[in-house]
Formats: C-alpha cells, sequence, structure tokens
DNA sequence: GAGGAAATGATAACGAGGCGCATTCGCGCG
DNA sequence: CGCGCGAATGCGCCTCGTTATCATTTCCTC
C-alpha cells in the first residue's frame, strides 16, 4: 500500500495548496518505504546516510503537518519518544506491542478488540476519533531469558 | 480506596525495606488525594502551592520507586507528559479517554474490552504484562461546540 | 522571467526528566 | 539517650526530544 499512500499524500497535499519541497518529499518516501513505526530522529538519520540529509526542523514539521492530515499515526510508544507510521485508511487497523527489555515494537490486529471499542464508543459520552492501544510486556525473544 | 491503597503503599515500602521520609509520605498522600491521573509536575506544584514543597528529584524519584513496586500506573496521554495514578488492586481496571481540544482525561471501564486483551495475549507469541487503552477524541463538552 | 508565498536549514530555546553529590534525617543499636 | 549507618532529600546541572525563530532558498503563478 505504500505507493497507493505516497499518491494520497501528494494529493491530501497538493488539495490543502501546499508544495512540494524536496525534504519533505524525502521524508514521505521514506515513511512510506518504512512502513512501519518509525520515530523522527530514526528518519532524520536514515535519510542522513543516505546522503540526503534533511532539517531537523523539516522532519518534524512534516510530520506534524501529515498528522493533522491524518496521512500519519502517531503513536507514543512510553519512553518519551513519539513514533509514526503511515496511516492506513482501508479499514485494516493494527497496534503495537512493545517489549519492556528490548523495546522492540510489534504489531498486531484483532477484530474482536476493534469491535469492543466500537461498542464503547457508542456507549460512552464522549467522541472517539482515534485509539491506541499499547501493550506492553516481554516479546517471544525476550520472554525466554527473562 | 485512598486509605486503602496509602497503608498498602506504606506496607509495601516497608517490606522493601525503605523508610518514610518527609517527602516521599507527601507525594504519596498526595496521589492517594488526587486518586485521578496525575503528572509530575502537578504534583510537584500543588505540593508547593500547599506549602509543602517537595524537590522534584524527589518526585520523579518517589514515582519510579512506586511504579517499580507496582503501586501506580503510569500512563502516556500522548503529550510527551507521563500522568500517574494510585494503581487499583481490586481486580477493576479502568482506561482513559482525552479530549483532544480540552485535554480532559475521563475514565472507563468496559469488560469486553478486557476480555479481548486477554484473548489477545493468549494468542500472541508476546507475554502482556500492562496495557493500555487511550481513546482520543472529542469529550461531551467540546463535541457540542466542535 | 519576476514576484510572492511557502519551504527549508541552522541554531537557539524550551521543557521533561535524570544524575551526582553533599547534606539531612530516620531508625536501630549499644 | 546519644551514635552511627545508610537511606532520603535537595539542589543544581546536564541530556535529550521537540519546538520556535529567522534568514535564505525554492517552488508555483502569472
Amino acid at each position: 500500500m505504500s505507493e497507493h499512500w505516497l499518491e494520497r499524500a501528494h494529493a491530501a497535499l497538493r488539495a490543502a495548496g501546499l508544495r512540494s519541497g524536496g525534504g519533505r518529499e524525502l521524508v514521505l518516501e521514506e515513511l512510506a518505504a518504512a512502513g512501519c513505526l518509525r520515530s523522527a530522529q530514526e528518519l532524520e538519520r536514515t535519510l542522513a546516510d543516505q546522503g540526503k540529509p534533511v532539517s531537523r526542523a523539516t522532519v518534524y514539521r512534516t510530520l506534524e503537518l501529515l498528522h493533522e492530515l491524518a496521512l500519519v499515526q502517531r503513536v507514543d510508544t512510553g519512553n518519551g519518544v513519539a513514533h509514526f507510521e503511515p496511516a492506513d485508511h482501508s479499514g485494516e487497523h493494527h497496534h503495537h506491542t512493545v517489549c519492556d527489555r528490548c523495546g522492540r515494537v510489534l504489531t498486531f490486529a484483532d477484530e474482536e478488540l476493534e469491535a469492543a471499542i466500537d461498542r464503547i464508543s457508542d456507549r460512552l459520552p464522549f467522541a472517539v476519533h482515534r485509539h491506541d492501544v499499547v501493550l506492553r510486556g516481554a516479546c517471544a525473544d525476550c520472554a525466554g531469558r527473562a
């Protein structure tokens, strides 16, 4: 879905009357290529390592912009570092597990969980726009040698 | 349950061979009195306003200690600020809604959600120790005048 | 092309949180 | 009742992620 997301992102940015600068484009491509959770600094470093240095300010600005346009999902894994990933509009939705030992982040999807959350949002006096579920514990590798 | 929690906290701290200093005690009381989510700085400021200034280091150390002893639950509401609240050991478990407009945090509980998460932890190659569910959106007050 | 607005880059500022060390204080023991 | 050990506290400094500032460059439009 990467190319698809990239197209959608371009369209959304154009629709918002924004221009396509070099730095933003690189961040977009990198996000699309990664697909999974990436922190702002991982993005900055990866791009720098590829010989395409992008200013830190541009990376953060781009991520903030994409977040406002709902093109990326922001996930706070609880270490004080924000992570981002391309938002999936295909109806498929997934969440994350964070390993307390090695910090590894895995993804999972569960219809039952989604259904439960949907029902909750009907029941509460609260308009749920987004929901983040973060499970913390030990991943398969770390659980063995706890 | 506040007094109850306070007692339990005292017992746990004593059991760990720790002493009861003035600063820690104040943080404990404030947490118990608040009951709900509080950030480290809110605690620090509240105590200072009450004429009981506690060093920032002490507040953080106390919270870290309580977290290790599973006496407080740490919840990251996604603004880069960690929030804490007394852990409820009565089996009752609740989660939070965060309003994107006013930042208000409400709590809710849902058995179906808990059950879904339990089943997920059985299914995944991941030992789930804790889980945080944060719903973001607009609270009843803000939804009206969005 | 020329103009103007948006985008970018470099850097400083900011805020949460952690660390180290000197000092204080609680608590058990003689 | 004092003594002393070690935990607890406070203070200041530092790190690090993130955001704001501002001059400069770049991209669209006409």
